[in-house]
DNA sequence: TAGAGCCACTCTAAATTTAGAGTCACCCTA
DNA sequence: TAGGGTGACTCTAAATTTAGAGTGGCTCTA
């Protein structure tokens, strides 16, 4: 499809060699025992290469993580004229995400699922990671709706559209750690992101007399 | 031993693939049906990249044989201050060159030999490596005897020495190119190099009566 | 608590690679 | 024999990578 210049795919590679040899180093010896030093000894490059491509140590493993919750902001930046946020929201949650076909991706995901278990600092820069785009998300809201930045609705209605995207990507961590396969583990997501939108469409009112 | 740098290491893997690629392509399809930019794509790199590390297109076979043939005119430059230029030929001639212990290295050889065969263009670019380097030696001669550049005496020593060279060249070429083993060719070479020395220690006399 | 060492990260200049346009010789064909 | 196409090779500016010398926070120890 996409036609890479030369250049193009020659920083692809060299990302992916930094990111694959920093996981690799990470699993074996835990994130704090790694030196980016040896990161960058390992993929064959420059240290300051590795700071070229990753703005610090922890975005070798978060790489993905900020792109991940980042694109839920987007997507609902981004959705067709008129369309609902709620609308827009569920078709986001359940969009193919090709975990089915591809169980090495869901290595890697356990792989990195573990490393990140094991790091006090990359559990911290995970929430920060969400946080942030939880922040541009109840920002987006708020301008849409021609609020103040930090309305309460917008907070609420962001928190709760970024929780459930965190927590069905807690889903896939568990299951990938569990050693479940891609065809499962989609599923289950499946599952869980419906049951998560019935939720949100209802709201809290069956909690009431629990 | 020698412990390079990163910088120093790719470049040296940069010229690898691209010499590595050109030979693979040539052998498949003849030097002459093989456009420079196909090099450069099999080699995944630029064009101009290609010509930064040869000076031409025919170097990229001819790579190592102006470095085979400029080293016999360093190694009596540079030999030990008292030595005779003889004497000097002579531990060339017969230093060790490790093919007796990399058959790879002899199919590389043949690879090229071939290559080299099937293309006049670079069949007439070798004679003009030797050639030039024949000259060079020359000069190193007139030199250090004191006499004129063009010294007739001068032309018939180093085209004598370098003749030699390149016969023993021609040796490896067509035994590796009929299958022999490193180990053989290492054999034949020492043999057929001792014979060139003593002719040339003994001079041409006994053809006299012939 | 001063000092030493470690390590993430920054900065700068130099080296290397790339894109892209252009030159030139050669061959082929009308 | 003029014109068009091909492909080796050159040139320039911009992008990328590297070496190497910092800076600054943190920890450990005397």
């Amino acid at each position: 499809m996409t036609e890479l210049g030369l250049r193009e795919r020659k920083k692809q590679q060299t990302r992916s060699r930094i990111r694959d040899a920093a996981i690799r180093l990470f699993a074996e010896r835990g994130f704090d025992q790694v030196r980016v030093a040896e990161v960058a000894r390992e993929a064959e490059v420059s240290e300051a290469t590795v700071f070229n491509y990753f703005a610090s140590k922890e975005d070798l493993v978060h790489d993905g993580m900020a792109d991940f919750a980042d694109g839920l902001v987007e997507a609902l930046r981004l959705r067709p004229a008129g369309e609902s946020l709620l609308s827009a929201f569920r078709t986001y949650v359940l969009r193919p995400h090709g975990l089915a076909e591809d169980d090495r991706a869901v290595a890697r995901i356990a792989t990195v699922a573990r490393i990140v278990g094991d790091s006090p600092t990359l559990r911290a820069r995970e929430r920060q990671v969400f946080d942030r785009a939880t922040r541009a998300l109840a920002e987006l809201i708020a301008t849409e709706n021609n609020t103040r930045a930090d309305d309460v609705e917008s907070w609420v209605i962001a928190n709760a559209l970024m929780g459930v995207n965190r927590a069905l990507k807690e889903l896939v961590h568990s299951q990938a750690l569990a050693g479940h396969s891609g065809k499962r583990i989609a599923q289950d997501v499946l599952a869980q992101g419906r049951r998560a939108l019935d939720i949100l469409d209802e709201g809290l009112a069956r909690y009431r007399t629990v």
